[in-house]
DNA sequence: CTGCTCCTCCCCCACGTGGGGGAGGAACCG
DNA sequence: CGGTTCCTCCCCCACGTGGGGGAGGAGCAG
């Protein structure tokens, strides 16, 4: 079954836009758009989406009362992923305090932006680290390190970012957790998904940004 | 008290030239020297020094397997503080992984020479990544930041270094500075050789660990 | 002018990495 | 007792990465 999702934005340009990239997925279905928070909730009702798509700034109702009221009022609501064009936008922290499962820039690569919404969609929370670490920058890490832990990494995983983070390859930290290199790979493409990390450079970059780890 | 020097390079030449330089310091005593790793074991147990001078490329021993015997098998072991003729003498590099706390260029003007010794007699460590995340660990990392740039990264790897810690593969980085993905390569072989790094994510960690970029 | 560093780009090639699957077992929980 | 998550390991495969070379040109100092 493919994954249903529903626009919110006001510009038209940019739902088309998210809908040419989304619709391209064989398994990623736009079942539903609205122009402003007013509309989400009675379409959030009926369409049911998997993933709401939601702009922060909008006319009548912006993204963090549409978001809050949703998540208030839905039961088993969507998952959130806010959609903004600044990296700073002030209102993205208080989205996700409102339990925005992550966040998304509207300048991101489609490739990006498709798996930013697989991997909310998934139930894992996400922050790109290009983003968050202008989030970490401008507020300090405590809001991101939360995101990060809403990324939910099981024990294991957290064992093998650490160990990323000193710079070891898999066959290295199969070594040091006495693991097999295979079992090692699905930790790591574990943590690369629920970070939205493409790699392991990214992965380690958001694990600092986020205060996963700490220089020093 | 003062800072107490074993010289060990198979040149007698370089031994006089630093111990020169040295011993013009009041507060810098040069109280052995060596010709070959083979005898910096017995010296170090002898005379206690604070810091080694150490050669990479000497005839029976070379400082690789010195700086490891003696970090092995000495209890609180002298700072090593390693020689060598060329940028990219990959021994050193090797030394730096042995434990080594930081390395000299023979060609560095007398001043640089002194500082870098007492830095490392200091407790600082120069240079390596592995060493310099105690550093920043303990000491804030302005002195980390002030080692890395004597890692003497031209602007164009620094470039390349700080698009490297935003995430960027290389044909990204490419991209952005309007480069052959060719370059990239060229300039982030460079990085991380003089990093001391084996691949873009160790040498990230590098550049986090030394204060390059700080997160946030 | 000569030599040097730096920047730019090219070749080839071994290897690790990451994505796509899947599968069995253990532990926990409803 | 199932169902779930987690951990473990396996397959195949495209791709980027990093190491080994080299080469030409620009700029600059001796």
């Amino acid at each position: 079954m493919p994954i249903t999702v529903l626009l919110v934005d006001d510009e038209p340009l940019v739902r088309a836009g998210l809908r040419a990239i989304l619709e391209a997925q064989p398994d990623i279905e736009v079942t539903g758009e609205a122009s402003d928070g007013a509309a989400v909730l009675p379409l959030v009702r009926r369409l049911r989406p998997d993933v709401v798509a939601m702009d922060v700034r909008m006319p009548l109702l912006d993204g963090i009362e549409a978001t809050r009221v949703v998540l208030r009022t839905v039961t088993e609501p969507p998952k959130i992923l806010v959609v903004t064009t600044f990296e700073n936008d002030e209102y993205v922290y208080d989205a996700l305090r409102a339990g925005a499962d992550g966040f998304l820039l509207k300048r991101a690569a489609p490739a990006e932006i498709v798996q930013a919404l697989r991997t909310v969609a998934a139930g894992d929370s996400l922050l790109f680290p290009a983003a968050l670490r202008r989030l970490a920058a401008s507020r300090g890490n405590e809001r991101a390190r939360a995101a990060m832990e809403r990324a939910a990494l099981t024990p294991r995983e957290a064992d093998v970012l650490r160990l990323m983070t000193r710079g070891m390859s898999n066959p290295e930290i199969a070594r040091s957790l006495r693991l097999g290199t295979e079992t090692v790979k699905s930790h790591v493409s574990a943590v690369l998904a629920k970070l939205g990390a493409r790699d392991r450079t990214q992965a380690v970059i958001a694990a600092y940004e986020s205060g996963f780890v700490t220089p020093g």
